[in-house]
DNA sequence: CACTTCCGTTTACAATTGTAATCTTTAATT
DNA sequence: AATTAAAGATTACAATTGTAAACGGAAGTG
């Protein structure tokens, strides 16, 4: 699942991906049409952040007479879902299962959706711990074991 | 849940801030030995790092002797939430099931996590849609209605 | 063929971020 | 009181990021 590329896609950029992604190819006008009307940027800067995804290598070009068709092979679920994963590093395990649930609280839902997770989570009831083992450093969270001071 | 804070708070500095979360009161010093200890970092760097906190508003600074405590008022969930609300808007609506169907399959929960979860579904049930409106911007998403090309 | 337009490339430039050395107080110690 | 040690403040500096102008070459137009 890990994505194999140079850099790290910054905000700006996600912008540029999800047109991408919207897509199969999209030739560069359209990447700058939809993000001038919904960031209001101009278009020399939308031409920096596809140039910068070129150049680390999350988008593809293929030339189409004058001009580039842009393309990726960066999954956008793979990316979300490694980016997740990534920031959950910051929340001690034990809290996973909280903050999800807020996630829950505050997402709208389709009734397929309440299904699907239900049915995962009954999937998860076999292989739930009684209690979640604490991944922190010393210092870094307040489960006893581990407190400072 | 809109923390007033000036900036955003970085990696970086969110490791500081763990540290913090785990206690009520910490001295820079503690900061400082978890912190080298658990990233390498040099005493310099974390106290660069305390000091931009303290500049943006995040940390409270008690003096106490010679020395300062620091303590914060943002609550680690709260901002927890917030971020990743934050990071939800780069994901169209309707996937947002699906994205925390992965969260679930990936985390180590406990039953009464899972319960929780469950609980908080059955809730949601409720007020499920039957399909979720898309909130993406023509050509952000693949959603036939606005697809681009 | 000269002129203009489009598009990708190069350059710009300030702010933020990661990482750290050095300086300055002030407190502790001799 | 003089010396040392600790802690916060100041300065540093390269890389990244957001934002954009200017340039150059190819393609279409008159």
């Amino acid at each position: 699942m890990t994505i194999e590329m140079d850099k790290d896609i910054t905000n700006a950029e996600w912008e540029v991906m999800r047109v991408v992604w919207a897509q199969t190819e999209v030739p560069s006008q359209v990447i700058i049409d939809v993000l001038m009307d919904k960031r209001g940027w101009k278009e020399p800067t939308i031409k920096t952040l596809i140039g910068r995804l070129v150049k680390k290598g999350a988008l593809k070009t293929r030339k189409e007479g004058r001009k580039f068709l842009y393309s990726t092979d960066i999954k956008e679920d793979a990316l979300v879902n490694e980016t997740l994963d990534h920031f959950f590093h910051n929340i001690c395990s034990k809290d996973i299962g909280k903050t999800i649930g807020v996630l829950i609280d505050e997402a709208i839902l389709s009734h397929e959706d309440v299904a699907l997770l239900k049915e995962k989570l009954i999937q998860k009831e076999q292989v739930a711990y009684d209690t979640v083992p604490c991944n922190c450093v010393k210092g870094q969270c307040q489960c006893q074991c581990q407190r400072h001071g």
